[in-house]
Order: C-alpha cells, then sequence, then structure tokens
DNA sequence: AACTGTCAAGAGCACTGCTCTCGTTTTGTT
DNA sequence: AACAAAACGAGAGCAGTGCTCTTGACAGTT
C-alpha cells in the first residue's frame, strides 16, 4: 500500500505545495493571481499544474474554502478559551479572533469577504467552511437563551422602551424561518440583534481592512473594534 | 475659438464615450476591464485609447471618481428632499438612498467599496468625491447637536444606563481630532455613534451586495435594511 | 504655405488562461 | 514477471491582455 501512496503522496504534497504559493501570490497580486507564476516558482511548466487544478478558478475555490477554515478554526479556538458563562467573553473572543486573522491575513480576507469575482461563482462546498464562524454567534445566543442570560427586550432590566425598534412583521417570518433551520430555541428578536451586531463586526474589519479608516481612525483602530464590539454586546444583551 | 474647441469638443466626447462603455465592461468583467474590449466596442484600435488615458488605472481613477460622485448626489438628492428637521427621516433617506443606488448600480459599488484592486492605489483626487456620502452624516450631526436635537448619552432621555458602553480614553483623542477638523460642534460621544451608525449602515449594504445574504435574508432585504437603519437611529438618539 | 501639435493605426513585446500532443514513469492487473 | 492503463511533465500553440514605439494623416497657428 505504500507503493500506492507514493505517487499520491506526492500529488498531496504539491497540490498544497502549488496552493501555498498561491496563497502566497495572493498577497501581492490579489484576486488575479497567475497560474503561470505560480508554476514558475514552482519550477514547473503552466500546463502541469492543469494536472493538480483543472483551472484556475478550482485553485481559488481550494483556496477560499482553506481560508474559510482557518478563519472558522481561529475564530473557535479564540472563543473556545474562555469561560462558557461569559457570555460577553465569547463574543469578545470571537470578534477580535477574527478581526486578528483578518489582519494577520488580508489578502486571504478580501478574497472571502471582498468584492465577489467577476466570472467566479462559488461552489456549493464553500458553504460549509463559510457558516463555521456565524454557527459561533448562533451557538452563542443559543446558550445565553439556554441559560436564561439572553432574554428578549420587554423582559431585559436596563433598557428603556423606544430605545431599539421592534422588528417589523415582514422581517418576522423570515427570521423565524432562519431560526428554524439554524437555532430552534432562539426567538427573532434576538436572532434579530445577533445579526445586527454580526454584520457590524464584519463590517468594521471590512472598513478597516479595506482601507476606509485612513485618515481618521489610525492610532487605536483595535480600541475602536473593541468598543463596537461592546456597543452591540450591550444592544444584543450579552453580559 | 469655436474652431478650436472642435478638438477640444471631440475629445470630451470620446472621453465621456470610453468611460461610458468602460461603466458597461465593469458590470460583466468586474475590476479587471480591457482597455482593448473598449475601443474594440468603439472601432478604434487599443493604442489610440491611450491618447485619453495613459493607462488603465487611470480610467479606473476616472470611473471611480464619476461612482463616488454619482453615489455622493444619489445620497444628497434623496437626503435634501426630507424637511431639515426630520433628523430620523434624513438618515433614513440617506441609506436608502445609498443602498437604492447600490443596487442599482452593483459593479460600481463593488468598485468603490469592495476589495482594494490589487496594483492600484488610489490618488489623492479621489478623496473629494469620497467625503460626499460621509459629509452627509457629519451634517445630520451638527444640525442634531445645534437644534438640541440630539444630545450626549448621560443627559438623553429614554435611555438607560449601562446599555451602551462609554467611548473609551483611547479613542476619545482621535475623535476629537476628527471632529476639530470636520465637524467642530460635535461632541465626541456623538460622533462615535454616528460613526458606528455609519459602519453598520455600508456594512448592511456590502453583505446584501456580495451575496452574504444568501439563503439567509432573501425576500425582505429592503425591510432588513429599514430596521437595520432604524435600529442605528435609534442608537445614534435620531428621532 | 510652412510649421507644429494632435490623432488613429499598426507592429511588436511580454504576459495571461487554457488545450493538445508527445514521450516517460508509475500503477494495477493478469 | 509482463503488460495495458492511468498519471505525469514538458513543449508548442491559440487567443487574449496592458503597454510602447513608430508611421503617416490631419487640423490649427503663424
Amino acid at each position: 500500500m505504500t507503493a500506492k501512496n507514493i505517487r499520491a503522496r506526492v500529488r498531496d504534497e504539491l497540490t498544497s505545495e502549488i496552493k501555498a504559493i498561491a496563497r502566497r501570490q495572493l498577497a501581492t497580486e490579489g484576486a488575479n493571481l497567475s497560474l503561470r507564476a505560480v508554476a514558475r516558482e514552482l519550477g514547473m511548466v503552466s500546463s502541469a499544474v492543469y494536472r493538480y487544478f483543472p483551472s484556475r478558478d478550482d485553485l481559488l475555490t481550494a483556496l477560499i474554502i482553506d481560508c474559510y477554515d482557518e478563519l472558522g478554526a481561529a475564530a473557535e479556538t479564540a472563543e473556545a478559551a474562555v469561560d462558557r458563562a461569559d457570555l460577553l467573553g465569547r463574543w469578545l473572543a470571537t470578534g477580535h479572533g477574527i478581526r486578528d486573522w483578518a489582519l494577520a491575513n488580508p489578502a486571504e480576507y478580501a478574497l472571502i469577504y471582498g468584492s465577489p469575482v467577476p466570472g467566479y461563482k462559488a461552489p456549493e462546498t464553500t458553504v460549509g467552511p463559510a457558516t463555521r464562524t456565524t454557527d459561533l454567534l448562533l451557538g452563542l445566543l443559543a446558550d445565553g437563551v439556554a441559560t436564561g442570560a439572553l432574554v428578549a427586550d420587554a423582559a431585559e432590566p436596563g433598557r428603556a422602551a423606544g430605545t431599539a425598534p421592534p422588528v417589523p412583521v415582514e422581517l418576522g417570518a423570515e427570521l423565524d424561518r432562519i431560526a428554524a433551520a439554524a437555532c430552534p430555541t432562539v426567538p427573532r428578536e434576538i436572532l434579530a440583534r445577533g445579526l445586527t451586531g454580526w454584520i457590524q463586526m464584519f463590517g468594521v474589519v471590512t472598513f478597516e481592512l479595506f482601507g476606509r479608516f485612513q485618515n481618521m481612525i489610525e492610532d487605536s483602530r483595535r480600541a475602536f473594534h473593541d468598543h463596537q464590539l461592546r456597543v452591540m454586546a450591550g444592544y444584543i444583551g450579552l453580559r
């Protein structure tokens, strides 16, 4: 069986080496990386690379999946280090974990959360790894609901009526559908708040990564992100 | 002088025709549009286009400036139609105006708010048009402060203490610097809240445009955006 | 009428994704 | 052990790209 694995193992090694070189080129070339350049750096001929990835888009797909998985793993380990009962701490750890990974891998973040590549259509195989980060939030909400730490607006102490508008009816059905599929125990009001915080979190990271903070927030970007996280945590009801 | 203008006028017409065709190709090709394809569609030879735009990046810059201006104008006209005293209405109009433009011009929105183009460095000439939308928010905040409708957290009725975390000291200096340069009358707490709402607004539009709502929010995206706008308006204190 | 600057066209360079063919090597089967 | 089948790397080639340079034609100025 080792004889059988000789070729397979070389293939696996070359496959991941191609991906590694492509990842490195991603940093300088962005989404329009060159298969020929990868082959050149590998000492191979361009047509040989096509034995491993049938097209450039397939290479991109492999990279996207890897990046989703890496980001998901980074967020998960950051979140797992916090006491389960500390909902706010888990939320903060998740948010900072995602930002840290994004700052360490800006090109990769742009690949998965930036503008869609023109002719590229993400296949179904990418949705699984993509939901790893959102699953963290949903787990957070479900845990909060289970322990009673997270309650809907009306019953929540310390929050005055009228501050937060109620979920409109048009949204209700859709939110219920999402909850039924992903987190049946979470009421729609809490799910809506979680979604708002989730979007804000990625919005801040995206703004920072894409240079929209230039000439604005320069020295205290981490503190800014932390503040946004805490604001949204307060809105969601995490404490 | 008309004799002199014959050439200049033809030049201007051709310049805008090139930009128009490039805009149209932007929709299908994304940021990596082809100068040769533009020339082909124009019945010209590629080298002739270089008389009008010294490089592909310069064409891109021209498009970016046009898009920023268009988005800014769309947001301004939407906001200008609302009664000056109606801060919430102005905020909603701005937000929906931006979203409407983005939905009508998704490729253009991706160009200016999506991932930065790999080798491309936006020149200084783009920052002016880029700030048109943020100026709307700052004007909104300044108006609210001037009329007394917008007040800092502690004095604001209907909001309980502890819901919104205070601005951390590290952020304070930076926020004061921004305020001093752009909106001297707006206190840092209100500016911080406005910034949060601003990021959330663009975050929602970006998520929707970049396909992150697929299999989640499908039928009520406008209502969702509207709800987000109202949530953030409540947080900022607009009413 | 002569000069000067602008223009479109064409050839050419180096690059890209991708396909096809060719000889070689490895694999699985008889 | 022998052999067919599959996998592999190399090379040539096609159509496309951004960009540069040169050439010849035209317009505006003096």
